[in-house]
RNA sequence: GACCCCUUCGUCUAGCGGUUAGGACACAACCCUUUCACGGUUGAGACACGGGUUCGAUUCCCGUAGGGGUCGCCA
């Protein structure tokens, strides 16, 4: 659905700003090494739309060609997930990823990613590329290639020099260690701690020499500053409680503060979906957008997942990377599933596949209390989405879990045997981790090594009757379940022995162990020849 | 400390002035059953507290308590 925003003084700012800088060269140049950088950082492959020119660049196009009327009209849903490549995607993350993502497809509009790389010291590649194998595990797919916001410092600076020049901002010459001494004596006495404006109306004439200073928003000292949250509603802050934040630094890079905002604008971002402890952030930045008279977004602050314990998600149980689930053996819907309904609700419905998601997800439904994060519940959902899984995908995704602990590859008829198991399989794993233990016991080299308790059930009379079977079976017409379960029920009730009695030597003789699916299951799954021969082996001790 | 946000079963949530407060996960019992699971049935389990407003509050308002977030030339 088509959102419409007013443009207003949106339209003269925005010309104004493409005409000062050459806007074209600038988003090649990002796009380039956008491009670069994903190529640099190595296997991964982002989904994104291929044979589209990126947001930027057509977004210039626009400027640079299209009269102005034609962007006053409606205006598409525009969502963005901006993480930080301090580290991996954390649970949190992969919820604001998967909401943003779900808004720009019921809508129809885009999703956009932006990789806040502007902090070099903590920023690695390893996270970047971290992020996106958790956001391509989670199959949550941009619209565009990623951009990379230290690619955008020019631009970032430029702004600032413009509201420089329009007074909305001026230089401040404090150094770090009076700053600091400002927050101190200010937290001692109580008082809020804010920069004082030292420099807000000082004529620069008074500016020390050999300081480089850092520009800072001559924000507005009276009145507040609302911002209209769609989760959280309207919020407003005093103005007296913001102080005057820094938009560049003294070495003239742009502060996150700053570089949101622009990117915000240029990207044409309609809608902000993020973890509610950005909140504070929106104020501030809608003050920054106010100052260069740009459209506000709209802001949607969801609360963030603490662990288990109530408290703060830490590596125990949460803090960990997306792809740690992957490898715990969580399907990626069942991740999205779980994630979804974990803040969103939709009425009584707790099963909800992708596409009934995007047909329902809307911001109204996101709720304003943290919520805690539940294994047992992504657990549940997980077992639901293996359950409906093609057993040829499961099998693909169990076989490299299979190699690890069998240490060797399967080879084509071994793959064809694990698909076959899976129809009896999957509905008693919970998780791709726990189908691989449970269908390791295929793969195992004849003679079959049978475990403690599967020792205790091989008596020898059980392995006499054993042998006994095993005549008839071989005689059975047909291999399949049915006719097998047909056999050993007759052979059963013959003997006088209720047919857990026969089933679990079979059972022991078959898979070296006492819990596994019906037996009847696993002799059809392994043919003729190999059940036969495991049971052969059976009965010589 | 200042500012902001939150508060329904253990957990995720439904509820949007009048309900036996619903569902899901987890838990317990029973059923099904060749093991383990799945599945089925049943059960236990919540409106943080105190004031208002109202004929009537889980729902609206105000406090209190508890929890969370933010207060960097980090993002």
């Amino acid at each position: 659905m088509p959102v419409s925003r007013p443009t207003g003084s949106h339209s003269g700012h925005c010309s104004r700003s493409s005409a000062s800088i050459p806007a074209r060269e600038w988003s090649t140049r990002n796009r380039a090494m956008a491009h670069a950088r994903t190529g640099a950082s190595g296997s991964y492959r982002f989904g994104c739309r291929a044979g589209q020119p990126c947001a930027l660049s057509r977004r210039f196009d626009l400027l640079n060609r299209r009269p102005l009327s034609s962007r006053m009209q409606t205006m598409t849903v525009v969502t963005r997930f901006a993480p930080s490549p301090t580290g991996f995607l954390h649970i949190g993350g992969a919820r604001t990823a998967l909401f943003n993502w779900l808004y720009a497809r019921h809508t129809g509009g885009k999703f956009l990613l932006r990789i806040e790389d502007t902090d070099k010291e903590r920023s690695t590649q390893e996270a970047i590329a971290a992020i996106m194998e958790s956001l391509s595990w989670l199959e949550l797919d941009a619209d565009e290639e990623p951009l990379f916001q230290s690619t955008r410092a020019q631009r970032h600076a430029e702004v600032a020099r413009e509201m420089l020049a329009a007074g909305k901002a001026y230089r401040c010459y404090c150094s770090p260690e009076e700053l600091q001494a400002m927050r101190d004596a200010a937290r001692a006495e109580g008082r809020p701690v804010r920069y004082d404006g030292t420099w807000r109306d000082r004529d620069p004439s008074q500016a020390p020499a050999g300081v480089s200073p850092v520009i800072r928003l001559k924000a507005p000292q009276e009145g507040e500053t609302k911002i209209v949250d769609r989760v959280q509603g309207e919020v407003t802050v005093a103005n007296a409680q913001l102080d005057d934040l820094i938009l560049l630094r003294s070495d003239g890079t742009p502060t996150y503060m700053l570089a949101v905002v622009v990117d915000d604008h240029d990207m044409g971002v309609t809608h902000v979906i993020r973890g509610d402890d950005h909140m504070t952030n929106a104020f501030r930045q809608t003050q920054i957008f106010q100052a260069m008279g740009w459209d506000v977004p709209v802001f949607a602050h969801v609360p963030l997942i603490h662990g288990p314990d109530g408290a703060k998600l830490s590596k125990r149980h949460g803090a960990v990377g997306a792809e740690a689930y992957r490898d715990m053996g969580f399907l990626p819907e069942a991740m999205r599933n779980y994630l979804l309904r974990l803040g969103w609700g939709h009425g009584d419905d707790e099963i909800i596949a992708t596409g009934q998601a995007i047909e329902w997800f809307d911001l109204d439904g996101i709720g304003r209390s943290p919520s805690r994060f539940d294994m047992a519940k992504l657990t549940a959902l997980n077992l639901h989405y293996m359950k409906e899984a093609d057993g040829g995908r499961l099998a693909r995704l169990t076989a490299p879990l299979l190699a690890a602990r069998l240490d060797r590859a399967l080879d084509q008829s071994e793959m064809a045997l694990l698909t076959a198991a899976m129809p009896s399989m999957k509905e008693r794993a919970k998780t791709l981790v726990e189908l691989a233990e449970q269908t390791e016991f295929y793969f195992h080299p004849r003679p079959v090594r049978p475990d403690e308790k599967a020792s205790k059930v091989l008596t020898p009379e059980a392995r006499a009757a054993i042998a006994e079977l095993r005549e008839e079976l071989a005689t059975v017409a047909e291999w399949s379940a049915e006719a097998l379960e047909a056999v050993v029920r007759g052979y059963a009730e013959r003997v006088g022995l209720g047919l857990g009695k026969v089933a679990q030597p079979l059972r022991a003789a078959l898979t070296g162990r006492t819990v596994s699916p019906p037996v009847f299951d696993v002799m059809a799954v392994f043919g003729r020849d190999e059940a036969l021969a495991r049971l052969q082996d059976a009965t010589v001790v």
